[in-house]
Order: structure tokens, then sequence, then C-alpha cells
DNA sequence: TATTGTTATACTCTATAACTATA
DNA sequence: TATAGTTATAGAGTATAACAATA
């Protein structure tokens, strides 16, 4: 029973958004993980590179910059990061968590994984290879169009 | 090399999101498409199911009966829906494509499934088959509890 | 002149709370 | 009293167009 690329195509159609509403419903769940997903997001770049430029931010997030604007501006309103000025180049900014902000990502993280690793418990050794590999392979053929874009 | 539960939360929670991205940037692409996600998502149900309740179009697209009703008020703006009433009930609507909308959801369709489609043409079999067969584990891993909520 | 970012503006998405109409 | 749906209200997501500051 061969899977054409079609048939690859309507499953990812219309499974993707229900899964991405399970992960929006889950995190919305979690009582003091008061992030939504593009916020996470965000907050995860800056917790691990260095100092990154709204730019980088919008790439990131899939956002075209005046969306990155306002959606970092609700996480500086917040407390969750602060915009620092770049040493050498003065038009850009460097975005940098605060401490109120690497605990809130460390606990949305936290928070969402636990009750994803419930909901996947169920996966049995090869599920969860192939849900990696499946995942991956997907991303690598959405993704390089992006960038070609 | 096993891969943990963990992981593939990790993985599930990092990459789905992307996805989800990028498959709304494909949507929003279409020059004549001019239907988001969800309102898309609900003029497939209307077009497959006959007649749906909005308790039924809240559940599909995964929203409270307050958002779909600001979604269906959208579509019915724009011509593609119309709320019946239900013979029996008179409580609940009926949802029914309008000429327009069928038009609609059939256009957008088959502009993101050729998008979509374009770029998983790198896909040998062997991908397709585990594309389709992790995210079907995925939706009803994810699903289920959704239902116990 | 090109690049980085912000402001202005306008939709849509999405939720909770309160309400109406029907069963 | 319970159910289906809407209205009211509010905040976030998201885009395009126009602008400012810096390189």
């Amino acid at each position: 029973m061969s899977i054409t690329i079609e048939e690859c195509a309507q499953t990812v159609l219309t499974t993707i958004p229900s899964l991405m509403q399970a992960i929006r419903a889950e995190m919305r769940q979690g009582r003091m993980a008061s992030l939504t997903v593009p916020q996470f997001r965000t907050l995860v770049l800056a917790e691990g590179a260095p100092g990154p430029s709204m730019s980088r931010v919008a790439e990131h997030v899939g956002l075209t910059l005046p969306s990155a604007t306002a959606l970092v501006d609700g996480l500086v309103e917040r407390g969750l990061v602060v915009r620092q000025p770049h040493p050498s180049d003065r038009r850009c900014v460097q975005l940098a968590l605060t401490e109120a902000g690497r605990r809130e990502v460390r606990e949305a993280r936290q928070h969402t994984l636990a009750m994803l690793t419930e909901r996947l418990a169920g996966l049995d050794e090869a599920e969860r290879a192939g849900v990696v590999r499946a995942l991956t392979v997907l991303r690598l053929a959405l993704q390089t169009q992006e960038a070609v874009r």
C-alpha cells in the first residue's frame, strides 16, 4: 500500500493544524504558564543564542519584523526580556532575557514537556523514532523553501 | 540510538509550530486564496459533513463556541456560508456552504496541496509512509486527551 | 542607497463572562 | 434546569505601508 505525494500532502495539511491546536491548548492550560507559543519560542531563542536581533527573532518565529516588534513589546512590558543596544551597530537591538524571563521559559518548558510526555507515554520505541524522523524530514522539506522565498 | 519519550516530546514541541508557520505562510501566499487556516478548516468541515452545528465547528477547529461564532460571522459576511435553522431543534444552527464557499474551499485546497506537493516531492516512498504513520500516531496521542478534558 | 527597526493601521484569532432563546 | 448560540470585551497574532535612524 504505497502512499502518494498527494496523500502525504493531504495528511500534512489536515493533521498539522490539529496538532498545533493541541499544543496551544496544553500551553494555555498550564496554570502559571501564561505564554503563547510565539512568545515561548522567542524566549527559547533568547535563552539559547546570545542577544538575538529583532530580525533574528522574526526569522526564528516566522514573523515579519513589525510582528516581531509587537511580540517583543509584549514581553518587554511583562519584564521578561530587555532590548539592549548592539555595541558596534547602533541600528541593531540585542534581546536579553531577564531573570524573570529565564524562570518563565524554564517553567513553561518544563510544564509543557511534562504534559506532552504524558500523552506520548503510550508510544513504543519504534513509534518514537518514527515521529522524530518524520518531523525532521518535514521540517527540512518545508523550511528549505522558506529560505528561497 | 534509542529515542526517549522526552526527546520525542521535545522534538514535537519545537517542530510542530515551525511546520504550522510554513503551512500558514503557504496559504497566505496563494494569490486568490484569502482564507486563514481556521476558516479553511471550517469550510472543509461544512463541505464534508452536512449542515454542521456551531458546536460541531468549534470542536472540529478546536475553538470555544464564541470564537466559532466570530469565525463563522466572518465567513457569512464574505458570503461563503449561511446559517440555516435546524428543522427540529430551533436552538441549533446548520451551516451550509454557498456556491462561492464551495468554489473558494476547492481553490484554496487545490492551491495549498499543490504547493505542499511540490515541497514534498523529494521524499521517497519510505519517508512518505513514515510521515503519514507518524502524524497519525501523534494525532491519536494528542487528541485522545482532548476528549477527556 | 541599503539595512534595521518602529509606528500606524487593520484584520483575524482566541478567551472568559454574561446573556437570550429553546428544550 | 440544561443546552445552543450570541454579544460584549479584551488581548495577542499577523500583515502591509510608511517612516526614522544608522551604516
